[in-house]
RNA sequence: GCUGUUGUAGCUCAGGGGUAGAGCACUUCCUUGGUAAGGAAGAGGUCGAGAGUUCAAUUCUCUUCAACAGCUCCA
């Protein structure tokens, strides 16, 4: 007998040989239908392998994220069941489970699939996942492998197994299918309810483009059509929520292909928000020390040299420009800090001005590769929410613990209620790529654990994600449809200020190099405009919005109240505008809400009889009659707030 | 940058080897209407750009530019 320990501490015990598909029958039948795999040991296996020793056990479902992937995972398999079946002679490549469903990189031999045939290979897959076939493990040697793929002439399943070690080499097999595999797998095909495959692109063989190109097809599976239908929902919502579709329609910004690609546009609707976000922003950090700079948009190569940028990037960066007469040459600013640095250096500093906050909303230019410019999330110039903090190493972490704070209140002004933050550190062994001292580095990387820390945020650590001078800590928020962003970050530098040789008094009269801090909480003003367009779909919130109020006048006769009640509001700040249109009442609200401004007054003899105005909110209808000064302190209440839309 | 798909009016899209189509938006006129589309008329396009095939190309072919999806990249 062995002793089977369950997460809830629970101990039982089985006859050694036991699956963990028969200890979740000797509890219920109904959990045995849900399991997917096991956790045994903190290892994920299939749910019919034996356990032989003293163990830990946790039984995996949908709601594990490891249950998930392991759906997906025999998702995959099962979608190359149906194209072995449909396309003989097919050869596959890698199909592994991935953030939100799998896919399967396939060689068809020069034949090309459309739309149409993802659903004939979604009813293939669900007439096979009907079948309710076991996946069937089976260990084999290396000889065996190659030998069974070698028959099959398939070269990337040959590739993969010569790089394997022998003995730990598995096949799984299920239907008439069988793949090379690490596995584990789900059960049986029949846990696989709904099926969706979702698009087709080109991958290269292994992400190398001197390698064939392959057909990637993705798809996502689950168990149950009900959770298909709202991963539907959540696409077509997602699609009608698209930043490049709004801010067409919002009027907030545009592209011409005459100014260039990736160099976005902002209408004036687009402009005065941005203009309000920087205003936001600013007055938080004015109120925390920082000190506003500007620097122009170009600075002499040299800057660059010495920061270490241009010999790292200069390459990948748009070109030098050259003065006609001297033969100077300038870069188009890719970064606004070696311009910091210089600002610094402008004056001696004690260690009693320190920490020094140079803030500026600075434009950069970098050359992102054609096929990477999306929208305003990637573009070619863009104006970061910059600043950099000079302090005294003994300052590090407290500088480092209100920078986190400040990005805290900004995510929370904008009802980004779920984040995480992102700790990256260096690759773990390759040390190459960076600038700077081992001990240093191990500063940093301290420093930064020790305050995400302290400020209790939920944070997951990643090698090999640091900058190359320095590393840091990225926050990603989540948006209303549970999709993930990456916006602010906060890196700690090392590395510029021996470059730019920083330096400060100390108390002890000598020179002392000062710790720099790089911060962003938007990170870049056009992506996170992006974002939060995705979030609220558009419906900004109101303190944020474009035109706050539209006055809807009913007929000519109101013209002179709606005049009236407009001047009213423009000096209580209140943005408002007025639809004077000889159109009925109907279209203009039809049109005001499909614009989606937050508040519509409606004005007919009536409230110009009364002096009041009524109401309507945008998506919710009819507020009611009611005093201009009541409207006047809900709006300015809900701006003062930063109330979210809804 | 690579692979695939797409490019027709300001927007959303239909069409197709022989004088270019719709809805919305726009302009003018009529209408003065009470909470999601009142009516009429008008204007608007070198069918992304260049070359080729053809008596004739917006349509077919090639090249190129851009957008979209994915891959690779991201200070």
């Amino acid at each position: 007998m062995i002793n089977i320990t369950l997460p809830d501490g629970a101990v039982r015990q089985y006859e050694a040989g036991v699956t963990a598909m028969d200890i979740a029958k000797s509890i219920s039948e109904g959990l045995a239908r849900k399991v997917l795999a096991a956790k045994v040991n903190g290892q994920v296996v299939d749910a019919a392998r034996p356990i032989t020793t003293d163990s830990t056990l946790q039984l995996l479902t949908w709601s594990d994220a490891e249950g998930k992937s392991t759906m997906w995972h025999s998702s995959a398999h099962l979608m190359a069941e149906a194209l072995e079946s449909l396309y003989p002679g097919v050869k596959f490549g890698y199909g592994p489970a991935i953030e939100g469903g799998f896919y399967y990189d396939i060689d068809l031999g020069g034949r090309t699939i459309s739309d149409e045939d993802l659903r004939k290979i979604e009813t293939k897959m669900n007439e096979l996942a009907k079948a309710n076939n076991v996946y069937d493990r089976k260990e084999v040697s290396k000889v065996e492998a190659l030998e069974y793929f070698t028959k099959k002439g398939d070269e990337y399943k040959i590739e993969t197994i010569n790089e394997l070690e022998d003995g730990k080499i598995t096949f799984y097999t299920q239907g008439n299918f069988t793949d090379l595999c690490r596995g584990p797998h789900i059960p049986s095909t029949g846990f696989i309810k709904a099926i969706k495959l979702t698009n087709i692109a080109g991958a290269y063989w292994r992400g190398n483009e001197k390698n064939k190109m392959l057909t990637r097809i993705y798809g996502v599976t689950f168990p149950n059509q009900k959770e298909l239908d709202e991963h539907l929902f959540l696409l077509e919502e997602a699609k009608k929520r698209d930043h490049r579709k709004l801010g067409k329609e919002l009027e907030l910004f545009t592209f011409s292909e005459k100014v260039g690609l990736g160099l976005p546009l902002w209408l004036p609707k687009g402009a005065l928000l941005r203009e309000r976000l920087q205003a936001f922003l600013q007055k938080a950090q004015l109120d925390l020390g920082y000190l506003p700079v500007v620097t122009p948009h170009i600075g002499n190569v040299n800057l660059y040299k010495t920061s270490g940028h241009y010999e790292k990037y200069g390459k990948d960066s748009f070109q030098t420009i050259h003065t006609p007469e001297e033969g100077e040459e300038f870069m188009l600013k890719p970064m606004n800090c070696p311009h910091h640095c210089e600002i610094y250096k402008a004056s001696p500093k004690s260690y009693k001005d320190l920490p020094v906050r140079f803030a500026e909303f600075g434009t950069v230019y970098r050359y992102e590769q054609h096929g990477e410019l999306h929208g305003l999330t990637r573009v070619r110039g863009f104006t970061q929410d910059d600043a950099h903090l000079f302090c005294r190493p003994d300052q590090v972490k407290e500088e480092f613990m209100k920078v986190i704070d400040l990005v805290l209140y900004v995510f929370n002004s904008l009802s980004f209620t779920e984040y995480t933050a992102q700790i990256s550190l260096r690759h773990q062994t390759d040390r190459d790529k960076y600038i700077g001292t081992e001990e240093n580095w191990n500063l940093a990387e301290q420093a930064i654990i020790e305050a995400a820390a302290e400020k209790g945020l939920n944070t997951v650590t990643e090698y090999d994600e640091a900058a190359f001078y320095g590393p840091k800590l990225d926050f990603m928020v989540k948006d209303a449809l549970g999709r993930k962003w990456q916006l602010g970050t906060i890196q700690v530098d090392y590395n510029l200020p021996e470059r730019f040789e920083l330096e400060y008094i100390g108390a002890d009269n000598q020179r002392h190099r000062p710790v720099m801090i790089h911060r962003a909480p938007f990170g870049s003003l056009e992506r996170f405009i992006a974002v939060l367009i995705e979030h609220c779909g558009g419906k900004f919130p109101l303190w944020l919005t474009p035109t706050q109020v539209k006055i809807l006048p009913i007929s000519d006769k109101s013209q002179a109240y709606a005049e009236k009640v407009a001047e009213l509001l423009k000096n209580a700040e209140i943005r408002a505008e007025i639809d004077d249109r000889s159109e009925k009442i109907g279209k203009k609200i039809r049109e005001t809400e499909l614009a989606k401004v937050p508040y519509m007054l409606v004005l007919g003899e009536k409230e110009a009889a009364d002096n009041k105005v009524a109401v309507r909110r945008q998506a919710k209808g009819d507020l009611g009659a009611m005093d201009l000064e009541q409207f006047i302190s809900l709006v300015q209440e809900e701006v003062t707030n930063r109330k979210s839309f809804e």
